[in-house]
DNA sequence: CAGGTAGCCTGTTAGC
DNA sequence: TGCTAACAGGCTACCT
């Protein structure tokens, strides 16, 4: 489940790696996971190009790539981009295979055939579909405490909805929504317009701490994500609710509780999360 | 039009 | 022990 951090890590351990070198061919093993254009034109127009960029936005990995095209890759819950030699075995969840110029690959895995991949031409980039309803960066340095403020003044909804709404901010999910709301003190179906200017002060100050601490950390492995050399991260070790209902509060020491929200576990303090 | 949810997937685990 | 159901989870499409 890549959120924000195990992207920035992704994209932090590829980009030595990718960058400057040229993409000599690409075999698409299942063609799903290319939405545009059809497998084949993908492969074709990204043939012989080469590298130039490897950025992030939200939860999405951008590479600007010569000839004015952009591939955007999203590895939704399972997915992985690996830098590998060639002689490492296939297995049933490799999917995509870029053959690089220095004889390694960069390969594109994923168990549950979630993640999707899109090239088009630079020039499309603010207006496609994926990212042009897309929310400031949670990491942007221009979301200020006091946007963030007005940003949150007028919204109803419970706030914990509102932090995994990627048009409202992008790159929090589920994992660093309920770890935030715990940094904050704040019980996650409480209502946005019930929450005070201390409260809301707080809660920006610990989604850019959580996040931060979590890039610090490589991201948070629980079970499937790895970064591009694969090595997993350790802010799992870090968790303070996510993932431990009945365990103690690391803080007060009562039990973590969890309710389902919308499909989604919401895990809390009950005594911390007011 | 906003809000809710089924569907996409498959490996793992909880429960009977 | 062996089976089934629930769960994990981001995002889109579709529904009310």
């Amino acid at each position: 489940m890549p959120e924000l951090p195990e992207v920035e890590t992704i994209i932090h351990s590829l980009r030595p790696k990718v960058l400057g070198r040229t993409i000599e061919r690409v075999d698409v093993l299942l063609d799903k996971v290319i939405r545009e254009p059809e497998a084949e034109q993908f492969a074709k127009h990204i043939s012989g190009r080469t590298i130039t960029g490897v950025e992030r936005r939200g939860k999405h990995l951008l590479f600007n790539i010569t000839g004015s095209l952009v591939l955007i890759v999203h590895l939704r819950m399972t997915g992985r981009l690996l830098y590998v030699a060639p002689d490492l075995p296939r297995d049933k969840y490799t999917h995509v295979v870029f053959h690089l110029d220095n004889g390694k690959e960069l390969r594109f895995h994923d168990m549950r055939q979630f993640g999707t991949m899109d090239l088009i031409p630079a020039d499309r980039l603010k207006n496609f579909h994926s990212l042009n309803k897309l929310g400031p960066d949670a990491l942007d340095p221009s979301l200020t405490r006091d946007v963030f403020k007005k940003m949150l003044k007028g919204r109803t909804g419970q706030i914990k909805k509102i932090l995994l709404d990627q048009t409202f901010i992008t790159g929090i999910g589920n994992i660093y929504a309920n770890e935030i709301l715990w940094k904050a003190r704040i019980h996650p179906e409480r209502s946005a317009t019930s929450l005070t200017p201390r409260d809301l002060g707080r809660l920006y100050h610990a989604m850019r701490e959580v996040l931060k601490t979590a890039i610090d950390h490589r991201g948070t492995t629980i079970r499937d994500y790895v970064d591009g050399e694969g090595n997993p991260g350790s802010f799992q070790e870090l968790l303070a609710v996510h993932g431990r209902e009945n365990q103690p509060c690391p803080l007060c020491g009562n039990f973590i509780v969890r309710v389902k929200n919308g499909g989604r576990s919401a895990y809390f303090c009950p005594s911390c999360q007011k």
